[in-house]
DNA sequence: TTGAACAGACCAGATGTTCTGTTTTACGAT
DNA sequence: ATCGTAAAACAGAACATCTGGTCTGTTCAA
C-alpha cells in the first residue's frame, strides 16, 4: 500500500518513461509471473494457486513478486486484465488471440467458428484460468468489485466488435448480443463438463449440435469493404 | 482409515440396524454438517470452505465432524453425493427437488420449464454448491476420481428419466441426451455470469431466448400414458 | 545518489490431520 | 428389569505445515 494501488505501469504498452528507468526487464518479470499464475490456475485451480507456487513456477523471488503485485488480490486482478487484453482495444496487432472474434480463415460457417472459438480461446490455458478467476470472484466480493469494471469494459468491446462481424436474422437485430451471451455461457458451462466426460467426442458433438441450432439465428456479415479474402 | 472408507451408513435410508446403534441422531448431525458445507460453498466458495468454518456453521465439534467425515475430500465427496441424491433412484418420494425433471405444473412449454429449472434447481444454494465442487474437482484429481462415478450414475439416471418425459423432434431422437446436455451446460455457464451482470433481467432474457431457440428441437411428452396431445 | 527492481528472511494466523479423552447408545447376560 | 460392556458418537487439544503479508537488505540503471 505504499504506492498507488491502481495504476501499475502497463506491461503491454511501451512503458518507456513512466517515472524512473526500467525498459523491458520489468515486462519480462511480469510476464513470467503472469504466465505462472495462468498455468497455476489452469493446473491446480484457484485455491491452490498460492504465492509460493507462483513464485517457484515463475522462477522469481518473493521480493520481485510482491514488488509487482503487492497482494494476491492484485495479482488476480492484473492476471484477469491481462487475460482480457487480447480482445480489447489495447491488443497487440500481431496477437493470435486478438482475432478470436473474426471469422476464421477456414470458413465462415457458424459451426466452424464456434468450434474454433472453443478450441482456440475457451478451452485453453487462458480460458480455463479465466474461468477459475470468475468462479472465485463470485464468492469474493473484494475481488469481484475489482474485476467487474474490466469485465464490463470487455463485454462492451466484445459487443461492439461482434456487431460488425455478425448479424442476427432480420427482425431480431437487437438480439445479437443476447445470442452471443448464450454462446459464451454455453461454452463456459462446457468447462465443467469436460473433466468428467467419458467420451471426449461428446464435447465436440455438443459444440456441433449447438452450432447447428444457433446457425438459423445468426450469421457472419460479409466482410467485403475491408478487402478480406472472401470467407464463404 | 480405521473403518471401511467407502461404506458409511447411509443417511437417507432408514439406517436402523447397520451394526451397532445410532437411530436418527447421526442423521441430524450429518445433516447439519452437509447443510453447513453447502452453505459455505455457496457463500464463500470452495477455497474458503474450511473445516473450521463448517464446524462453526454447523454447530458441531471438531470430533463430530472428523468422525463423520475423516477428511475434507471425504466431506466434499459425500456432499456431492448428497446433492445428487434427489434426482437419483434413492430419492425420497416427497422431496421437492425429485420432481425437477418433471414438466412443471404450470405449463409444459419448454421455455417455462427451463425457467423453472433455472430458478428451482440450478440457481439455488445447492446448485451453486455443486458448481463449486465441479470446478474444484477439475484441478483436484483425487477428488475428481472419487466423484466421477456418482456423476456418471447421475447422468445415466438423468438421461433415462429425460427420455420418458421429453422427446426430440422426429428424425433426431438420438439427440435428446445431447440436447439436454447443451441445456445444462448453458445453465452452468450462467452461474459465472450472474455475479457480474449489470441488469439481472438479462439473465431472464437469456434463459427465455435460449428456450425459444431450443423449443423447436425438443418438447415435453404428454404425461398421460402414451396418448400424445400434440406438442408442437 | 536516487529510486526502482529484486532478494530473502520473518511473522502471526489459518489450514487439515491426528491424537487422546468423554459421553451416549444398543444389546446381551443376569 | 437392570446392569455391564463394547462400540459408536462426540469433544477438544496438539501437531506440523502452509498461507499471505510485512519487513530489511542488496543490486541495478539513470
Amino acid at each position: 500500500m505504499r504506492s498507488g494501488t491502481e495504476d501499475q505501469p502497463n506491461v503491454t504498452a511501451s512503458a518507456t518513461q513512466t517515472q524512473r528507468g526500467n525498459p523491458l526487464r520489468v515486462a519480462r518479470t511480469r510476464g513470467k509471473i503472469l504466465d505462472a499464475v495462468i498455468s497455476s490456475l489452469d493446473e491446480v485451480g484457484y485455491s491452490e494457486c498460492s504465492i509460493n507456487r507462483v513464485q517457484t513456477l515463475a522462477g522469481v523471488s518473493r521480493g520481485a513478486l510482491t514488488h509487482h503485485f503487492p497482494s494476491k488480490e492484485e495479482m488476480m486482478v492484473k492476471t484477469l486484465e491481462h487475460l482480457l487484453e487480447p480482445v480489447r482495444g489495447t491488443s497487440i496487432p500481431g496477437d493470435q488471440e486478438a482475432n478470436m472474434l473474426r471469422p476464421s480463415e477456414s470458413s465462415s460457417c457458424l459451426q466452424d467458428q464456434l468450434h474454433a472459438l472453443w478450441r482456440q480461446v475457451i478451452n485453453t490455458r487462458e480460458g480455463r484460468a479465466l474461468m477459475e478467476i470468475l468462479v472465485a470472484a463470485r464468492t469474493d466480493q473484494a475481488l469481484r468489485d475489482r474485476i467487474t469494471p474490466a469485465l464490463w469494459s470487455y463485454n462492451d468491446e466484445f459487443n461492439r466488435n461482434i456487431a460488425n462481424l455478425y448479424q442476427a436474422t432480420e427482425g431480431h437485430e437487437d438480439e445479437l448480443a443476447l445470442l452471443w451471451s448464450i454462446c459464451r455461457s454455453f461454452m463456459r458451462g462446457l468447462h465443467t463438463q469436460v473433466p468428467f466426460e467419458r467420451d471426449p467426442k461428446i464435447i465436440t458433438k455438443m459444440v456441433d449440435l449447438f452450432g447447428r441450432i444457433m446457425a438459423p439465428h445468426m450469421s457472419a456479415r460479409s466482410p467485403r469493404g475491408k478487402t478480406d479474402e472472401e470467407p464463404i
